[in-house]
DNA sequence: GTAGGTGCAAACCTTTTGCAGCATG
DNA sequence: CATGCTGCAAAAGGTTTGCACCTAC
């Protein structure tokens, strides 16, 4: 799916909701969707202020909440207490391997895994809304002996 | 496993690793491994408090990552920003479903999930330290309606 | 015109850290 | 008796909030 497509899905989405669509919105989103990475609240706001040196900080903060709940972007822990942002939009549910050594940040996709999942949830009757698969370890490189990132455990 | 027995097997592993049995670890580990539930730091300096009005924070979470490093407690999150803690000696391993409107946290093991992603793992070369799984939505007492807590998205 | 959104700065919360004194091995 | 641990308080991060002004609808 192309950049503006996505744009226009998120815009009408936001509309139909009652949210009105600005121009900090506008290019808050243009940014998040801009490359599928996984990137930090304050990384989107750099971003952003390249483009607008004058978006703030809470704008950001409040849009990426409102993103979120409306499905559009996906937060996952980065296992050293951080929180990274993907947007999900034109891409399928996936997992996550996380490199504690060097940061780097792996997706992976089991059909198997999530059926499992609505299984397990069925048996107990819990309604299942989102979930979040992460496995931590070290990548091949870094087994290699790569060097660690800084404050890494591993 | 008897508490005494695992206040023991802490003891003996730290003393191995050549760190010092103080009073405040021997309080926090007998606090944290009291109950099976899951505690936030917050808690547990209460918890010690109540034993110790003395016990600082600081050596708290000094403590819990003692701990956690050790691999004798695990870190959870829980889908609102918040940390929680569980001790894992003599439980199996396990994920967890969290549900979003009243906060219950219900856990659940299947071998298959395990050993697929031992097996994603395994095709890109990655070696797996730890994982978390967990499943956020709603228990089945709050899809009929239970008063949600306070903040809770569903 | 009027909600709702924005920017700013301050508040917040959880976790970490520097340091002087204390207790364990 | 040396080092590691503790308590305190302050700092550090990351996120949220109060409020006055602004702007999309």
């Amino acid at each position: 799916m192309k950049p503006e497509q996505e744009q226009a899905i998120v815009e009408k989405h936001l509309r139909e909701q009652g949210f009105r669509w600005t121009n900090q919105r506008s290019l808050i989103v243009r940014m998040a969707f801009a490359t599928h990475d996984h990137f930090t609240a304050e990384e989107l706001l750099d971003r952003c202020r390249k483009l607008d040196p004058k978006v703030s900080r809470a704008t950001v903060y409040r849009t990426l909440a409102v993103l979120e709940e409306a499905g559009f972007v996906e937060g996952l822990e980065t296992g050293d207490g951080g929180r990274r942002f993907e947007h999900v939009l034109g891409h399928e549910h996936h997992d996550h391997m996380v490199c504690l050594a060097c940061g780097a940040i792996f997706e992976f996709r089991d059909d198997e895994l999530e059926r499992r999942q609505d299984l397990a949830a069925k048996r107990i009757g819990f309604r299942i809304e989102r979930h979040s698969l992460r496995i931590y370890g070290a990548c091949r490189d870094c087994q290699r002996g790569a060097a660690p990132r800084k404050g890494a455990r591993a």
